[in-house]
DNA sequence: CAAATCAGGACTAAATTGGTCTTGATTTTG
DNA sequence: CAAAATCAAGACCAATTTAGTCCTGATTTG
């Protein structure tokens, strides 16, 4: 594959890791997700995805995983099993990919759909504050497509782009 | 104190963190600027600050060090020192918090801004759709300010608002 | 049935976070 | 000036979370 910095995989181990970084499976799962977007439609074993994406292949499953659960993938057994996209590039976003690997988004209990809501709310005055603040980020995570986060020709002219097809 | 909801520190240990969560310090920094936004003006020692927010004083005085590094406080040393706030509740805002507690904003580090910005920056194609995000965010947090935060009467109309003006 | 693959969970190791403690510097007061 | 109260800073430890591996079993194809 060629080397592309993928969401945050390139980081050293050791850096603070501060609000909202993604964690390092959900950068995983977007790159392996990029590669099956390159492959819209075929079935691609983990093996394989270990290989384009330079992840280990446990690590792979793992992922695969996660992301089955969240619906945004299908599988198939046996011999030539494999992974594949559950839907087109341009209908995951951001916000699909992070739910799968990461659970509802929730900066703290204090908002609708925590899994634990907050035990006294009843004087939890913050509420509404905090939904304001989650609802505004989901938007944002969702207003981004794996296709255009993946996608060069999103950023770059399409005339600037040639030799790189087969590149993830 | 009066019992309060703020942020999420009623949260059980062992839940899964989830993107974005607001990581406990960043909790108890928005715990200790509401009790000190309640006493706009005046200087609060840590030891009483520990008592008004039930956080044990070494950790309130931690805290302290963050939020005064990020220009959030100013601090009195002496016989009848303490921290009071370096601005009006309005002025402070979330983002103001969370960077002061965990550093810059950065989903990952294909953004301007973050530490250490990808290694592979000339291949980073999707550099643009996290500026995106992290713009989306950040906008976000600084919609929200201290004193809307933790003013009740921001949330419930101001009839109800009577006998609890000595709470927190 | 054999080979290739996914499924699921147990397990280990490393990194991060949360929290405490100690030592030292600063300011006020008598 | 000396004492008391306070903040400053960092070393340190414990607990949690995260990352990653491995093993065993189930499924599909040929």
């Amino acid at each position: 594959m060629g080397v592309v910095c993928l969401a945050g995989r390139t980081r050293q181990k050791g850096l603070k890791s501060g609000m909202l970084r993604l964690n390092r499976m959900t950068d995983y799962a977007i790159v392996v997700l990029g590669a099956l977007a390159h492959r819209h439609g075929q079935t691609v074993a983990s093996a394989q995805l270990a290989d384009l994406t330079a992840i280990a292949q446990p690590t792979v499953a793992k992922v695969a995983k996660a992301l089955l659960a969240g619906g945004l993938l299908e599988t198939q057994r046996g011999i030539h099993g494999g992974y594949r996209l559950a839907r087109s590039p341009a209908d995951i976003s951001l916000v699909d990919i992070v739910e799968a690997m990461e659970g509802p988004i929730a900066v703290n209990d204090c908002v609708d759909g925590a899994q634990d809501p907050c035990a006294v709310s009843h004087c939890c005055f913050m509420s509404s504050s905090w939904n304001r603040v989650n609802l505004a980020i989901r938007a944002a995570l969702d207003d981004v497509s794996l296709e255009s986060l993946t996608d060069p020709a999103q950023i770059f002219p399409p005339v600037a782009m040639s030799a790189t097809t087969t590149d993830l």
